[in-house]
DNA sequence: TATAAAAAATACTAAATGGTATTTTATTAT
DNA sequence: ATAATAAAATACCATTTAGTATTTTTTATA
């Protein structure tokens, strides 16, 4: 990675950090040259405004993370049922307070987003369609080895899961809190054991 | 209600419009006098600066809605389980494209102003917390009337019930469907059921 | 109808906004 | 070393921001 492609990197994790504290639309490309100390010319070498660097960091960070983290432990062996309720608690035993507290940066970003910019939604959208695809088929999986009721409809069952996990964040961040995670994990296996 | 109580009315009203399109921070006070066509003197003299305005949001409009469309039905009489479900399923029946567009107004409030504004989170936490006290109580009477299971904790299934709304709406939002509302209302029936 | 008070209109500020144009400094290839 | 190019710095622009100060109009009351 040479240093023009560091200096990149480096102002969209400052800018990422800052959208996820305070909202995309409240995050000035003024406070982002503040923080990172480069100028407002370095800033605009690298994305061409401010759009193509929140579309950056739907594409490079939220993407790589829920993929990352969500998705990718889906394939890992064993019964599915158990395999998707640890992957969901591996992730969630892994926030920090600062996470607790500003919520799933993906989630915000639709939040905020979604209604405002068709790009966004777009590529939010192909986040969450991604992720309740893989469940899908792991749910799927699940059945087929017995560790899932065959009476659920997979694809209802994934869009559940991701929404009530949406809520769950959402809930953790009003109240601070870690209990409502457990609230939803202690659900999410009763889901899975059906 | 004098002249003056209907003018702050108006201006409330609209600016919950807006700041339900555009959120908290990015809804200006300029923006919000042009679409009254009031003057910045009289929102001034209405409301002492916009964080109050913020404040009368939460207190007249977000706090209202979520009791009276969600929380007072509940006392309704009947089987608990029956009247938990359809208080929920009548009022996600009720919701337009507008506000399946733009998802749960205080869902939006937390998600934005929580971690940015103590005064507001505090306020919004206890819309949720009351919500959540009297479903809990709704459940344990359920559990008496033996429409629901005794195994499950009243506060975590009520937690998780509130929790897994806001998602299935964050969903719904992201999708632009209402299909999403569905699945919700699938689960929570079986939830209930157990 | 005159007066006081309430309500609203107008004009303004200082700071911040996203974005552009221009200049300067580093880096690389010849 | 020099020329070409990449990267970053600087200065600036037009517009928008939340909020204030002042003036005008409307309303209620004596």
């Amino acid at each position: 990675m040479n240093k023009a492609q560091q200096t990149r990197k480096y102002i969209l994790e400052t800018a990422f950090s800052l959208v996820y504290e305070n909202g995309f639309q409240s995050t000035s490309i003024d406070k982002i040259i503040a923080e990172t100390n480069v100028t407002k010319g370095a800033f605009y070498y690298h994305f061409k405004n401010k759009e193509e660097m929140g579309m950056a960091i739907i594409n490079e960070i939220l993407t790589v993370s829920i993929n990352e983290n969500l998705v990718k432990p889906l394939a890992n062996h064993g019964q599915k049922a158990e395999v998707i309720y640890q992957t969901i608690k591996n992730f969630m035993l892994s926030i920090s307070d600062r996470q607790l507290r500003l919520g799933c940066p993906t989630n915000n970003m639709i939040q905020e987003m979604a209604p405002l910019n068709t790009t966004f939604a777009r590529a939010l959208l192909s986040i969450i369609e991604n992720w309740k695809q893989k469940l899908s088929e792991a749910i799927i999986e699940g059945q087929k080895d017995g560790s899932i009721s065959p009476n659920q409809d997979a694809v209802v069952l994934a869009a559940f899961i991701i929404s009530s996990y949406e809520g769950a964040r959402t809930l953790g961040k009003l109240y601070k809190s870690f209990e409502y995670y457990n609230f939803y994990l202690k659900q999410l296996k009763a889901l899975l054991e059906k």
